[in-house]
Parts: C-alpha cells; structure tokens; sequence
RNA sequence: GGCCUCAUCGUCUAACGGUUAGGACACCGGGUUUUCAUCCCGGCAAUCGGAGUUCGAUUCUCCGUGAGGUCACCA
C-alpha cells in the first residue's frame, strides 16, 4: 500500500515571501493537489535574531491569495499540533537527549572564535573544514547550555532525487553538526527533519541550495533509527538579470507586492511553475485545475530559470482577458480612479469592457480610464506630435472638427448609429481614418491611447463628448 | 580550494539516438477603417567547446569551459 502523499511547505518569518521561495512551496501544493494528498505549512522560527516583526503573517497572507491553502498548520490546526517550531522545543530536545544519551551526539567544547580559527585555517590551505578533524576525545558532559553536535559516520552516500535523479556524494560532504544551539534553539538542519518524520511528509521538497546538505540528512535519519522521505530538489529561480538566485538582497519584490499591483494570483501561479516546470505540450496558459491535473515531478527542469517580468506581464494580461466581465469587474474594483466614484456600477462596467483586452495588471487602470471620467485638460502636443494631423492648419482641423460635430450632434450615440455616421463622415469629408477618427478621438479623450472610436463616443455619452469637442474647437481659434 | 548541480534562440522552454531543432515572451515588419491593445500573418534568433560510442548525437560517455550552490550555534 502506498503512503499517502504529504508535503509540506516549511519557510522561516525572516521577511517578505518573494516568488523564489514560493516557487517551491507551489511545486510541494502543486503534487500534493494533484495526488490527493495534503499540504502541510510549518513556520521553523528557530533563529530568534533573524525573525521579523509580522513574518509569519506575510506568509499566511501570501499563501492565502494565491490560493495555496494547507490542510494543517497554523491557523488550521491538524493532528500533529502545534505546526511552529518554537512551540515545539521540548521535542526537540527529547530527540536530541535520546541521541546523547546512546552516545550518538555530544557536547562542542570549542567557543565560536575557536571554530572561526580553524575554519579560516582550512580554507587559507584550500581544504573544506571538517569539524570531525577536530573532535574532542573527551568531550564535556552536555547540560543544554553548549551546543550539542550529532557524531555522524564517515561515509559515502547516493540516494535518488525524485527531479534530480541519482545523486551520489562523498564522505567529506558528512560532517558531525550542531544540533542544539547554546541558546536551547535546535538547528533547521536537525529540527526540519524530525517534523517532517514526525508529520508523516513523504516527498520533501527543498530548493537547490540544500542538496549539498542531504548526505547530513541521510545520516541523521539512521542516526534517528528513521526511513528517510523521497527527497526533491528544485532547480533554483534566477534573478532578472541572470547570475544568481532570487533573493531579497538583490531586489526580488515581495509576492504581494505583485497582489498590490493587480496581478492576479492564478496568473502569477501559472508563471511561477512555468519557471522549471511544463507539461510537454505547447500549451502556454493554465488555470489553476490544469495545473493541479498535469503537475508531476518527473517534468520539473534541473536547471535555472530567470525572472522574466516582462513575461509575467503577458501572461497576466492573458488571464484578465480569459476572465468573465463580472468576475473581473469585482476584483478591480479598489484600482479605479478617484474620480471613478462619482459613476455608477454600469457606466465602470461598460468602461472596463472597452479596456479589458489591453489591461496588463489593475494598477494600469487610472491611466487607461480617466479620461471616461473626467475632463481631462488639453494636450496640444497630441495633435503637434500626431504624424498626419500636425501636418494640417488649425484652420483645417478646426473645420473637419465642425464637421464631425454636427454629425454627432444628430446621433443617438448607439454604437450602431455613430459607426454609420463617423463612416459617412469618412465619406462627405474625403478623409482618411487617420486624420480625421484621430482628430476626434484626441479632442474627445485628450489620451494619447484609447478604446475604438465609436465605442469610446457611446460610453462617454452625447452631452460630454460634444462639450469635449468644443473645447477642442475653442484651443484651434486662437 | 574540496564537493555537488546545471548548460538548446536575448528570456521561458519542446524534441523514444533519425525533425528544415518546434512553441511562447521580447523585438522588428504587415494586416484587422485612427491611437494603444487584442487577434491574424511573417521575420530575426539557439543545441558552450573538444574528443569518443554509433550508420546517425541536442540526446549516451569522457575531458575541458562557463554559471550556480555548499563547506554557520542561518534557514
């Protein structure tokens, strides 16, 4: 009988997720969904200097709009409660006696500067440091307040990787580490490894920079006397301009940072798993039930992937499209602009109809639409810097402009009808669209980019698109 | 420096050892009655180098090279 398959996402309150990071915790959902397993968040607080103020609530707010829900953990609850690892220090500490006391670990006599002396020692002779090299044969007796380092064998280890395949690595990648601080604080290295035992986690996934540290973890299991999980490396996500991983340091924005922006989280769901991850087929854009149907770790790349944002933001723009009115209409609703709240539910949806195809992310939306709204002031070099129209006199716009007038002023201001008449005009006036649908789009809007002329004429309404042209009229006289 | 991982268009990537090396983003051109966008059509553009195995290597092996990771009382 298979085990069940659970996989967890086990990130440290040390500051803002950024999509890095999160890349991993959606491939761990990602698997977990797709098998029927569960997804288990685990908040490994063991380093008190490093913990920022807020951490955890970013993270379970970050996961939370993506819509990366887990099945137990903090908030959540679950069978192996609690899902913190600063609440569960006396288990720590349980497993770490119990190794002491079979003689499998050991108090560090050594003082910090020593270890730093000696470290330095073996890099200036180009040899990687080995504590092992320098283990007291004597060692004091452990009271909690030293650091208490496992005694791990000397050995070679190979395991399979289930996105890496078989990796094999040598004795000198085992080295006897601390598994309890000073401080009564266990280590990630030792911690993570009894949770995710203890939580019945059956594929671990980590990201790229851990695997030089799985041989430790192989040791530890035996030393624990414990099956080890099916390990996961995945491959790391490259900063914008390539060169190293994503990481704060270098300015990698805070997932929700994208929220802020109006992207949408399937969107930025289905670029994160794009990055290393595609189905074999030439599909692009996946909703988030494709996602959870095809994923599978045996089609996750071994190599790096950039950031592109610019790809982001195609893609992003792909799914506004594929959204229905009402569900876009609702989710944009904290991004129009201020002058928007003067109108009401049906005039904003005919105005987010017009501009949904060329929205990229809802912070867009005051610069794609304000001019729906308002009046915006005259802009002399849209015509000036207008390749046919600056060409022509003020005299010979202003009239082509009159003209447009009276034939607007007998519409309806229906699509319909203003498309057969801005057509007849085209015809009466002997001009080209270019000219003369510029003219009246630029007079009407004052945007240097607008929706289609007649439909732009028929939600801006008779009264102020013809008021819009007088003022227009009015800058040519003089 | 030791160890480990990786290597296809600028970017994300596809290709049972047999393809004119495919798609997408970006960029450039054209079309869809103006602009921006969408959509459609077209263009540019890649197997890191060298050996070997093979009738035939992007694919397998080895050696280089390059990039990244790791060698914490951080995770």
């Amino acid at each position: 009988m298979p085990k069940p398959i659970r996989t967890r996402f086990a990130p440290s309150p040390t500051g803002a997720l950024h999509c890095g990071t999160v890349r991993t915790a959606l491939f761990a959902w990602l698997l977990a969904r797709h098998s029927d397993g569960q997804f288990l968040l685990r908040i490994e607080d063991t380093d008190q200097k490093r913990e920022v103020e807020g951490g955890t609530e970013n993270i379970k707010e970050t996961l939370r709009w993506l819509g990366l829900e887990w099945d137990e953990g903090p908030d959540v609850g679950g069978p192996h409660d609690p899902y913190i690892q600063s609440q569960r220090l006396d288990i720590y500490k349980h497993h770490a006696q119990q190794l002491y006391d079979k003689g499998l670990a050991y108090a560090d006599p050594y003082s910090v500067e020593e270890l730093e002396a000696l470290r330095k020692q073996a890099m200036a002779a180009k040899r990687p440091f080995l504590y092992r090299d320098h283990r007291p044969e004597n060692p004091p007796a452990w009271d909690g307040s030293q650091p208490l380092r496992i005694k791990l064998d000397t050995k070679s280890y190979n395991w399979n990787d289930a996105i890496m395949g078989t990796i094999e690595m040598g004795p000198e990648m085992v080295d006897d580490y601390i598994i309890m601080k000073a401080d009564g604080f266990p280590t990630y290295n030792f911690c993570h490894i009894i949770d995710d035992h203890l939580m019945g986690i059956s594929h671990v996934l980590r990201s790229q920079e851990f695997i030089a540290s799985i041989p430790k973890f192989l040791a530890t299991h035996e030393a624990l006397g414990w099956e080890t999980p099916i390990n996961a490396i995945a491959p790391p996500v490259l900063g914008e301009t390539g060169g190293t991983k994503l990481s704060k340091r270098l300015g990698a924005k805070p997932v929700l940072w994208y929220r802020d922006q109006g992207y949408l989280p399937e969107a930025l769901i289905n670029f994160m798993v794009s990055l290393g991850w595609n189905d074999g087929t030439e599909q692009e854009i996946f909703t988030v039930e494709e996602l959870i149907e095809k994923f599978s770790l045996d089609r996750v790349q071994r190599s790096g992937a950039r950031f592109d944002e610019q790809r982001l933001v195609w893609m992003n723009g792909a799914h506004i499209r594929a959204l229905d009115l009402d569900d876009l209409y609702s989710r944009v609703q904290s991004y129009w602009p201020e002058s928007a709240s003067a109108f009401d539910d049906d005039y904003k949806r005919q105005v987010l109809s017009l501009v949904q195809e060329r929205l990229k992310f809802f912070a867009e939306l005051p610069d794609l639409t304000s001019f729906f709204y308002e009046d915006l002031p005259l802009n002399p070099e849209l015509i000036s810097g207008h390749k046919q129209l600056k060409k022509l006199e003020h005299a010979e716009l202003r009239g082509l402009l009159e003209q447009g007038r009276e034939r607007l002023m007998e519409s309806d201001f229906s699509i319909q009808d203003l498309t057969e008449r801005l057509n007849n005009l085209l015809e009466t006036t002997g001009q080209k669209p270019a000219i003369l649908f510029s003219l009246i789009r630029i007079a009407t809007t004052q945007a240097p980019a607008s929706p289609g002329l007649a439909e732009t004429l028929s939600v801006l309404g008779k009264e102020r698109s013809l008021s819009r042209i007088e003022s227009q009229l009015d800058a040519f006289e003089t």
